[in-house]
This record gives C-alpha cells, structure tokens and sequence, in this order.
DNA sequence: ACCTGAACACCGTTCAAGT
DNA sequence: ACCTGAACACCGTTCAAGT
C-alpha cells in the first residue's frame, strides 16, 4: 500500500537519515524543532527533506510510526491479559505515559483526533490508534464497565485533554494516574 | 500596585492602541498573531510593543484582563444564585466556552496554569481564575458533591484539558458540555 | 523618557541548475 | 529521478539614533 517502487539507493539511504535526524532533533527540541537543523543533521539539503517528507506532519508520523505500531499491538497484549475495563485503563496510562516523555507524539496523537473539516481524513497512526482504542472500549462496554454513550474516539479525545492537563501540572507518572482515574471515576463525592 | 507613575500621554496612547491591535491580530489569527503586524496595525514601531509588553504573555494577558475579571466575578454572582456543585459546574463551563470563544483566552488560561519551574509565579489572571475557582471549589467539598482530594488548580487544569479535547472534536457547545459532564460524572458505567 | 526603524539572526518553502 | 543550495518571504528581537 505504502510501497510503490522501491526508491533509488541514495534516496532511500537520505529518507533514513532524515528520520533518524528527526528522531534526535525534536527529541531535544520539541514538535516544532527546525526543519532547516534536521536537514543539516542528516547531511541533505532542505529541498530533499520536503520531497520525502511534504509537511511536518508527515515527518512527525514517520518518525514515531514504529511507537504507534508498537502500541496497536499492546492493546491486544493487554485485552488477552486482563478484564476489559482494567485492559483499557492501562492501556490509556501506558499511552498517556508515552506522549509526556516522547516528545513531539503528544503532537501526532492529538492531531490523530482532530477532526478535520468533515469528512476526516485519517492518517496512518490515527487509523492503528483508533482502531486499538476501539477494540478496547467495545469490549469494556460488553461487560458493562464502561457508559455506554462514549465513542471510542471521545476517549482517545479526553485522554489527550488530561495529559495535557498533567504537562500543565509538570507532572510525573503519578500525577498523570491520578488524572486519569479523576476522569474515570469522575470528579463526584462518592 | 500596577500603578508606577503615569505614564507620558504619547506612551499610554501607544500602550492603548496596541492593546486593540492586539485584540484584532488574536482574534484574526489566533494566539500566535505576528507581533511585527500588530505593532504595524498600531502605527507603532516594533520596539514600541517589546518596551510595553516584554513579552508575548503579557500582552496576551493586558488584552484580556477585563474578560478573566469578569469571570472572577461571574464566580461570586453563581456561588450566591445556585447550589454549590451546580455554581461550579456552570462556571468551568462557561470559563470552557469562553476559552474556545475567543481565540488567545485558552492559551493565556493554559499558561495560568502551568508549574514554571516549582515556585510558581502566578500571573495577574492566574490569580484571579485561580481565587475563583478555589471558592467554588471549597464550597462544592463543604456540601459533599465534590470530591475532597482534588485541589482547585487540578480542577482547572483537567478543565483545560476537556477544553483541549473538544476543540479537537471540533466542537460547539453541546460537546463541550458533554465532556464536562464526562468529566465529573466519569467514564464508568453506573 | 519614549519612540523609530534599520539591522541581525533564524526559519520555512520554492525552484533553477546540476548529476 | 533525485539532489543541492541559493533565493525569497517572513518573523522575533535588539539597539543606535532621534525627539
């Protein structure tokens, strides 16, 4: 799908220099690192970087590709391990975890479920994440351990809302457990 | 305490002029307006707009002071009018619509928020959202419908974080209202 | 005391020329 | 078919000169 024909050896050999100087530039500097530096770092010119890659977006998504992947896989992991409700909320901590320390995912996932102008057109992580997300809460609301009027992508939604709300916060992995379960349990005395 | 000595005539003109450039260039463009055009807009040079607003924060926030005091009083006028749970309520609803209302608000809200580096300086509308919420806060925990382990700050924080989530839905209203309610009712089932 | 605007540094993006 | 890097446009920030 994805395949094309096979690229040329030195475009091939530019396309994975430019993610590995991607990874490393908006590791240090954020989702909004320089194209320009990034480029530089991996030894091209800044023409080749925006013909393999058209916008930030799509340098963003390629460089984490693997992670998103890698998440797909531990929502089955985790739904083959525990009751659905427990699979789900780990789920969701594991990923929260992830976009507060790897930065610039946080970028891509929140773009993941942006709606865009109608007729969304889904990017590649988003349709792994959204299909992951899915499952889970399909199953969670079999067993009745999850309200029933929620979309799997309102989840995917307020999960990225209350880790925004932990960065606010400076947070550690505590603090964003803590947010999470204030989103499951819901804010009432009870 | 803002007070210092008045300022020349020509200054407090061109103090005021930015502030409705400002306005316009925020709302026109959102929170990231290009500071060289407003200074334009205001006939002023660029230097001009860095002597009165150091920096991008604070002219965010002299633009809108006067919206983040009237939600300080807005908080007083619910407390007196309803419920305690229910003043609170509607109040982070209406801070939530405002801050996706009006382009900018939810950028300075974020940032009044935030931990800078522990002892956190609070700025001028921090402190007033920040005072509001704490008395909405302590009352909802005195009647019992709002859970005692949370602080004031981390309800708004979480509310900040809904807001995010529905401006990625793309929402109006009504989602926004759904996913406050998710928020304080939860996510279980029950 | 305050203002102006040129100057500098930096970044994103395009595209003509090259291999 | 792909790459390079100069060129352009734009922006934030500083500061010497001016009133």
């Amino acid at each position: 799908m994805t395949q094309g024909r096979p690229m040329r050896a030195d475009a091939r050999r530019n396309y994975e220099r430019l993610l590995k100087a991607a990874a490393g530039a908006f590791a240090e500097h954020g989702e909004n690192a320089s194209l320009d530096d990034i480029a530089k770092r991996a030894g091209v010119g800044s023409g080749t970087l925006y013909r393999h890659f058209p916008t930030r977006q799509a340098l963003l998504e390629a460089a984490y590709v693997d992670r998103i992947e890698a998440f797909g896989v531990r929502a089955d992991e985790l739904a083959g391990e525990r009751p659905p409700g427990e699979a789900l909320a780990e789920w969701l901590y594991e990923l929260a975890v992830g976009s507060l320390q790897v930065r610039g995912m946080r970028a891509l996932l929140g773009s993941a479920v942006t709606e865009h102008g109608g007729a969304a057109a889904l990017t590649a992580c988003g349709t792994v994440v959204h299909g992951a997300v899915t499952r889970l809460v399909k199953a969670a609301q079999a067993e009745g351990t999850l309200r029933g009027d929620v979309e799997p992508i309102d989840v995917l939604r307020l999960t990225h809302g209350v880790t925004t709300a932990a960065e606010l916060a400076g947070a550690g992995e505590r603090e964003i457990r803590r947010y999470l379960r204030l989103l499951t349990e819901g804010l009432r005395a009870g």
